[in-house]
DNA sequence: ACCTGAACACCGTTCAAGT
DNA sequence: ACCTGAACACCGTTCAAGT
């Protein structure tokens, strides 16, 4: 689907070129189809040609991983901001950095930890979990349900099919031939099941359910902040 | 590391063997050992010969999956329980299906309305999340958002390693490295975010954010109910 | 009905060369 | 320093046979 050689022929390989000519055929055509032989070939070159640049393919998969890391524009720390309003901002960005990639999405969960954007995010989760008064331990947990839910979220991606799309239609009818009064609810909800209508507002209650949760769980054992 | 054959060599090959056998290597030796070709050594018998059972591995793949839905033993329904504490039943129960499958528990994302298991325990978590006074289109997508987080629960898989484990040491290791100045939180945490102490408290307390988020969700804008 | 054998177009990766 | 070429041990899958 990448036009092969879009990188330009001429053009000194380099980890940069590599990472984001990598990106970019996962978007197109997922992550299986990141291969490096194909994407030595769209890079015009062979495939041992990417192992000077990468000792292997994780390791490339990591760079890939930081590049998406780096995407995220961290809000500014306002002073005085309510924890869980900070919270939501960030993971918002989180996620807007995170949308024009579902397909690379789920590498962020195991990685975050690996590179230096990855942790600044990190650190900040678990700052604004321990100002809502959770322990380092219980803010770790969170975060990392937190970073998981997010990417979920992502990788679901309810767009890039319209309503009438072929594979959406094909759900839905298969959906609406169950038995309603054994399935009522699944009958009931065959629309939505298969299809999202609104994308930015299943990221926004998403993102709400687990800022949700959170000042619930905040507002129960823990002790209150000074 | 499964020992070839297990299966019994005389044994006919059929369906559900091939399954059990599938699971078992994947949760083995990981989902990406789980091959048509190895699986075919360890029954003994030629990788063709699982196509005549399975049209393709993602048949074979949809098999396994709905197995997993077929493990999940769902709590009976209790006339005149509250629909939260049903609700964390249920997600309970399911949690402890896919627990000892971590490695094939990312399947059940994508195919819980592609099998009768799945199917019905979709359609309790709607009806429950109907009950709490959801719409229908806000159920689906909150059923899924619950889907996803659970998988991504057991995914993570704290367990596992034990705290003196080779990869846990190195995780704790190189986070220590951290400048305390510039990520805080993360050498504070260096111990929890490398090692879960425990496990069950870990999938309770995840359970319990996502019950506490949706009573968030459902305590502001719904309509209540009779 | 159920399984085998040979073949095809793919993988990631190593190792020895080239310039 | 940066890239190529041939080779190895893997993949999923098709197609024609075997019993």
């Amino acid at each position: 689907m990448t036009s092969g050689g879009s990188a330009g022929r001429g053009t000194r390989l380099g980890r940069e070129v590599v990472v984001e000519q990598a990106l970019a055929l996962a978007d197109a055509d997922g992550l299986d189809a990141l291969t490096i032989r194909r994407l030595a070939d769209e890079l015009g070159v062979t495939p041992m040609a990417l192992y000077w640049h990468f000792s292997n393919k994780d390791e490339l998969i990591d760079a890939l991983t930081e590049h998406l890391f780096a995407q995220v524009a961290l809000p500014e720390v306002r002073a005085g901001a309510d924890w869980d309003t900070a919270l939501r901002e960030l993971q918002v960005a989180f996620v807007a950095a995170l949308r024009p990639h579902p397909a690379v999405a789920p590498l962020a969960r195991d990685r975050v930890l690996a590179s230096r954007p990855g942790l600044v995010l990190a650190e900040r989760s678990l700052g604004l979990l321990r100002e809502a008064g959770f322990t380092a331990e219980q803010s770790a947990e969170l975060g990392g349900y937190l970073l998981g839910a997010v990417v979920t979220l992502v990788t679901a991606e309810p767009g890039r099919a319209g309503p009438d799309d072929e594979a959406v239609r094909a759900r839905r009818a298969a959906l609406l031939t169950l038995s309603p009064r054994e399935f009522p609810n699944i009958v009931e909800a065959a629309e939505p099941l298969s299809y999202c209508a609104n994308d930015d507002a299943y990221y926004a209650r998403g993102v709400e359910l687990l800022i949700e949760g959170l000042r619930g769980l905040a507002g129960r054992g823990q002790p209150e902040r000074a």
